[in-house]
DNA sequence: AGCGAATACTTCGGCGTCCGATATATGGTT
DNA sequence: AACCATATATCGGACGCCGAAGTATTCGCT
């Protein structure tokens, strides 16, 4: 599995807590980024779609607001490990500066 | 800034301990991550370039080695700052699956 | 009642980045 | 002689991100 983008983690992180429709993944990935992340309806939409595709979420269910249908997704078993590796990708990952005396510079 | 991809974040930490070329950056890259990280040499020369070109490094110093240039690229200031707020901005998104901050990980 | 903002989803085109393939070249190993 | 590692450059395809435009309803404020 290739790393992950920003965009992808924080949509799965979001479903961590349950099931959401689209534009509340927006809503909890930004409170849950503390601000910095903003998907992009596009991104959501688009990646919506493949995740959904891969395996790694689920349509939880389809409900119908004012005429309008609201789906809700689910992370899949396979979702919630491919975050959680991906979680520990990073950590790693910020080792290699963390876990050094100095840079190359100074 | 943007968050950085997985190639770009271990070109840049691959040159915290000094000046490397090209090929050399693959290779350290590939011991830094335990071997997870292989970069294409597509991806290395063209964001080689491109960081080059954001001064987040450098060309250090060219040398010619059996009449082929050899060119050593070097961090600057602006791509050590960028890389350590990449590994903060990972690390704190690994927290939201891991907890609290502080938490060790593996 | 009127209006803007927030909610909610869809689709499209552009752009940046990754990556494999291809090309070129030398030196060491089998 | 064949092959692999070293070393750089470039190209085209694919993928994912993102802003924009479109559509539609409900809520709060004036």
């Amino acid at each position: 599995m290739r790393s992950m983008s920003e965009p992808t983690y924080f949509i799965l992180t979001a479903l961590l807590d349950g099931p959401l429709h689209g534009y509340a993944i927006i809503k909890r990935a930004e409170e849950q980024s503390g601000g910095r992340v903003r998907l992009a309806v596009g991104t959501l939409y688009g990646a919506l779609d493949r995740l959904a595709g891969t395996g790694l979420i689920a349509v939880d269910r389809e409900e119908t607001v004012g005429g309008r249908p609201r789906r809700y997704f689910r992370i899949t078993e396979d979702g919630a490990e491919a975050v959680t590796e991906e979680a520990k990708r990073m950590a790693r990952a910020a080792r290699i500066v963390f876990g050094r005396p100095g840079t190359a510079l100074s």
